[in-house]
DNA sequence: GATGAATGAGGCTTCATTCAT
DNA sequence: AATGAATGAAGCCTCATTCAT
């Protein structure tokens, strides 16, 4: 699919296998506590106990590094998506039974991810590249569970069942993000309860599939 | 409502009136422009033709100026949601059609202002005022379209109409700031089509509020 | 004697009387209450409630200000001396009694002043003129108190009664400056008991001008 | 005794040691040349020939390295106290011989250090740090001396030998630190003769010791 | 004369990146 | 390859002084 560039310098070698490793998952959890705007290459350093000289040695710049962060983020995150679809596929579950299961293993995912995902929005909005890969990502994912959805076409009653999928998918996607504070509008957030949430997401949904738009004349 | 405070120190000469408008122009134009991680107060200077010491004169800190240019932007969006809503009530519309006009007025209300939100909320991941004036701001004025919209509550099946109404419409909002890139993880945004996305949420909406949970057994 | 130069520009206007005197006072008053290092002139104009154009009407610089402060401290502070020294003279003590009395007038003295004076060092730091003002001064004032225990030459048994005189009270007078913290040095200062201090540079310093350099043989 | 924080970033390179003593003795220099006020590290990297972000690298901030100028200088002059005792000590003087023998070579002491100890003062008004280390050491400093006069206890007539000699020892200190300057209100200072005072101090300092109040009385 | 807005040099500090060892 | 010291541009902010009104 996207062929993701290779932001290391070098290819591995063997014994620095261990502090490349090091490097990273400081690197993460750094732009997790710390956020983008805090993060820096000397504290990364520090707790990394790899040099800046070292860091420099493997990657273009600083911009480079978050960047593999990022790739290995989500792709662990599309691997465990994909788990989860296959899971969720097995169980040949009804329209109204798969609705609430899909938002509420996709919900339970971005939540899981939340705390790097964040940062790396803050991101977006100065690195192209992070974004575009973001962008492309989150499409294909996204793309992944509505297919799973779209298994039970013949449930929904929409007169474009891809079509409507496609949309309520993206607005349930929205309403997620902004819960997790994956948005920097929301503010808003936090008030509600995220069991709540999910339950109410799912009759939305299904109030929309299971509709039809000539319910809604007169 | 909320008592603004006053980041300015209040100018008594008149000539400055001039300047100090060039000013937060410049200074808001260039926020928008650049995002609040590339917005300098030199460039403010340059662009305003205005002297470092003089915005220093004006504001404490570069905080307090941004957090003036806040206020004043939530303001207007504040005259301007009052003025929306006047209008949409005069009408005195049925559900069917006030939920689509509310959407699209508050979509594009949003859409106007998107420009200066945006940085907005980057700023609120740093500054804890302009975090808690954004957050009750906005909770204020989706109440009032909320309340907009409970003037129908008639027409609403679902068994608790204002705690749907309150759902639905945070759920809308988070569809719309994301489609406008309000949020940070909004990646995926900018694919569809704003008409489309405007009358795809009015008929979530729609079947939501004019569907029951008993619909949905079976 | 120091025909002390007007640091003042114009003249006193009638109405303009006591926006000098605020003026003034307001300095003052920062000047001890901030230090020198953080007494600015905007400051000053709020609180004396007169514009910076106006100080700058009066006063060549920040610098000239703050020696008219000094004048006037330094001044009042003479005439206090003057009258003090009046009074002990009138009472015609003996050695014995004189030299406390002198030493706890000086100190009272210094003591009261010391808000003003300690501010007035730093400056000397760093501005010539406050400096050899100060100096001057303090060595007028010095020399008032030592002629007044001078007047008790006959009771002195030292070889060089003026010599004696002169050196003790420097002595006495670094040890009183000390003391208030009118040295920078003065770290070590606030352990003991003013009156004690007193006390113990009465003793000190009738010691030595009742004692003769031969008692100090064998 | 005080253990003393280490404010350096210790360089775990070799080719630092010479720029680090360039870096301490070009600021040593300028706090002693410029005095507080004016010392900023524009002109320590300048003079230094090392780069405001090297400073930075070692340093926390312009407090820190002040603070560890102000550690080198006491603990230097804490050894030179030391030797300086030592040697007195063995030389087993009688009080007569001893007095002037501590005050000389005390005076000395603090001569040779007054470069730097004045503007340390002048920093005790801005950084508790500062003050607070330079109060312990003048402390303890000046108790080692009183220790040594102390081994005279014997010779000495105050009832209360220990008061008397802790007394009179901070007065000489006062008036010695007076004359190089190391207090503010030292505009007075200078005018005499250095080998003079010394000798004053003697004799006052004898005459006290070898003093009894009862002496003064009638 | 008075007012106070405007100026701008200069101080401290941060941090991505380079480079000698 | 690794190390970490060195660099310096760039940001924020202060405050004495000037100057238009």
């Amino acid at each position: 699919m996207t062929t993701p560039k290779s932001y290391l310098k070098e290819p591995k070698q063997n014994r620095s296998k261990a502090s490349l490793e090091r490097l990273l998952s400081a690197a993460s959890e750094l732009l997790i506590e710390k956020g983008y705007k805090d993060f820096t290459l000397q504290e990364v350093s520090k707790r990394a106990k790899v040099s800046i000289g070292s860091i420099y040695n493997r990657f273009k710049s600083k911009e480079d590094l978050i960047r593999l962060i990022q790739q290995r983020a989500l792709e662990s995150l599309e691997v465990e998506s994909a788990m989860v679809i296959t899971r969720i596929r097995r169980k040949q579950l009804k329209l109204r039974l798969l609705v609430p299961e899909v938002i509420a293993e996709y919900g339970n995912l971005l939540n899981k991810y939340k705390g790097i995902l964040r940062p790396l929005m803050e991101v977006s909005a100065v690195d192209e590249v992070v974004l575009a890969y973001g962008k492309t990502h989150a499409a294909q994912n996204i793309a992944d569970f509505i297919q799973l959805l779209l298994e039970c076409k013949d449930e929904i009653s929409q007169p474009a069942p891809e079509r409507a999928v496609d949309h309520i998918f993206k607005v349930v996607y929205a309403a997620l993000a902004r819960y997790l504070g994956l948005g920097i509008m929301d503010n808003v957030s936090g008030e509600g309860d995220w069991e709540e949430l999910l339950d109410d997401l799912s009759q939305i949904t299904l109030h929309y599939l299971l509709g039809h738009p000539d319910n809604l004349k007169e």
